[in-house]
DNA sequence: AACGAGCACTTGTCACTACAACTTTTTCGT
DNA sequence: ACGAAAAAGTTGTAGTGACAAGTGCTCGTT
């Protein structure tokens, strides 16, 4: 089996047409300069070049020539993401996307945002999506820019330089718009509302009640469905009025804890994320509260410290590898056919149900 | 360009294993066999073979022949459907998967439960699906059976035959468990929580507040995923608690309308779907209030005649050839590739402002 | 200067040949 | 009767040759 000439020929070209050799306009050498060159028989050559038109890499018009397709000149993937040290969210993400890119022949352009301050990010991002436009990639895998102020206008900015070189994007993890609202791509991600409700149904079997949600000011659109998640459940149970209510703060910020806790307090805390449930757990404890003796919690993502920490935290499990690789899927097949109806896909996001969420209420009563 | 040997080759192999000439297991005949039977050079029947492995209908093994593949065997795809004059939300679907099927070379089977019992569908539906399985379909879109008591065991059911046969299923509409939990099947329809929202924001962004939701006994999961989006954009609000209540009863049940009035009038009613939302309004009309001037009225699918009577129904717009569009070409994905991840595809659902949501509330109070 | 015929070049189709690599069947020696 | 070798089948690779069909340029005629 081995390498066969027409074989050897294909990978050939694929590497001379990757390094950038025929400009998309221009046609490649004919095919009899191919056999020539080569040394091999016309009929090889053209064995080669169905191959590499069946892949999509060129297309051939009689009389004129054959000559690359946009696909098999920019044979590049932009990712941008809001740094990739940011959240563990990330890093599984860029490694399982690097991975397909090389698998597919696609080099990988990363756009990783780094700084502290959201709104340089928010600059950053911009000044990446122009780099990957003049570099000709052929699709884009997006992370939303998130904590900031006008998120959902920065987002739109760096998507309509896209949008005007008629480059396709695939949005992973939520989408910018707040629900029930869609920006119009693809979106790749978990169905946060069926998790914030796994979530509120989990606890509510345990016999808890009273539910509070735990969100920073500046809250992405995932974290906003997770509570809408939470609300519909409860309300479903009809538990909803006098025992749901929102701890908008900071999770370090213990003042505003102590006066949160101090107009009631609940028999579990919701958080937006994982990172957020572990500090908020630290805050309780500097305030004297157990987890989850005194006070349950839960978050969401399933960070790898979620099973570190004492008590370990009952989560939902994010998918990343799963995300990313269906994410890059979807690019590709909007690469080869731009005209797909835009769409939202979930993957399913299972509860990992640890020890922070507690016991059932009846034997939790007996402690006290 | 019209007619060339290769070409006319590869359509008559085509029609010839469509007609199920060749088993999957014997060899078709061999490339010199047919190249004295069409009489043309084995150069020509090769290329005809070589499109024929591209479309994925064979494949071929050195030293003992080309075989015709489960794909190729098996070119037919089943779609069930619990009555297609049940629902204007069925017949474009099956026009449109129809449609798709033929363009791809695929025979359509229907399984089209009709029966005025929705018990009687149920047995249909699982007739239907042995059927599918003995007639070798290569996959299968399904409308799971809604409106019976236990709705889920009869979809898992009909579904566990489906994967007993390792055939592919793609689930339209709606998942058949209520959110959170998934079946496990790729889904494809509306994202029925943020159809929800979009309605009840609308309502509130006219002024408002007392919101009813009117859902039948035995209402299906997108029902009940409405509902959950009306509480959620409610109680980001603010403005759930005291003005959100459930009418849960047949559209028709006037008495039971009486009743529910009785402890408080809504200033609007979310219903269901649009069918149930023309029954309630009638029922309204015959206990003497005007939609919408004493209460206003949203359904959901946008129906046909939703914008035929009177007053003009506002409602969120279910995209039905898009959804057979994008089922249709995910079962086809999921035929050449079982291992794909299953997932949840949402596509967009516009809200469509008609008359019967009314006008803002300060001009509606003027009337008053 | 404008036009058209012809030419050189491209890809597309088709035929025939030869051999390699592999599998199944047959044949022949033991 | 059995087993190994040979034969006869299969697909895969590679080459040669010829012509058809389409494009673009050149050159000669008007």
């Amino acid at each position: 089996m081995g390498e066969t000439k027409h074989r050897t020929l294909t990978d050939a070209l694929k590497a001379e047409i990757l390094s950038n050799k025929y400009a998309a306009s221009r046609a490649i050498p004919s095919e009899t300069q191919l056999s020539r060159k080569f040394r091999v028989s016309r009929t090889t050559v053209r064995k080669a070049l169905d191959a590499l038109h069946h892949e999509g890499w060129i297309r051939s018009v009689r009389g004129r020539g054959t000559f690359v397709t946009r696909q098999g000149a920019a044979r590049k993937i932009g990712l941008v993401v809001p740094g990739v040290s940011y959240s563990e969210f990330f890093p599984p993400i860029v490694d399982e996307i690097s991975r397909l890119t090389r698998d597919s022949g696609y080099t990988l352009l990363l756009g990783n945002a780094v700084d502290r301050r959201p709104e340089a990010r928010a600059r950053q991002t911009i000044s990446f999506v122009r780099d990957f436009v003049a570099e000709g990639v052929a699709g884009v895998v997006y992370q939303p820019i998130e904590m900031i102020a006008d998120a959902e206008k920065a987002n739109r900015a760096a998507l309509s330089i896209l949008d005007a070189a008629e480059i396709p994007v695939v949005i992973i993890d939520s989408d910018f718009t707040k629900s029930p609202r869609r920006s119009g791509y693809d979106v790749v991600g978990i169905d946060n509302v069926a998790a914030g409700m796994s979530v509120a149904e989990h606890l509510m079997s345990l016999g808890v009640t009273k539910i509070h949600f735990q969100s920073r000011p500046l809250c992405s659109a995932s974290v906003s469905d997770r509570r809408s998640g939470v609300i519909a459940a409860m309300s479903a149970f009809g538990a909803f009025s006098r025992n749901f209510r929102d701890f908008k703060a900071e999770p370090d910020d213990i003042a505003a804890l102590k006066a949160h806790l101090k107009r009631g307090r609940p028999e579990a805390f919701v958080c937006g994320n994982d990172t957020a449930a572990v500090r908020l757990k630290i805050s309780l404890e500097k305030l004297g509260f157990r987890v989850p003796d005194d006070i349950r919690l839960v978050g969401f993502d399933d960070v790898k410290y979620a099973k570190i920490v004492t008590p370990q935290l009952t989560t939902v499990h994010q998918p990343c590898e799963k995300i990313a690789e269906v994410s890059f899927r979807r690019l590709l097949a909007r690469i080869s056919d731009p005209s797909l109806q835009p769409c939202t896909i979930s993957l399913p996001a299972d509860l990992v149900v640890r020890a922070s969420s507690g016991q059932p209420m009846s034997s939790a009563k007996k402690k006290l």
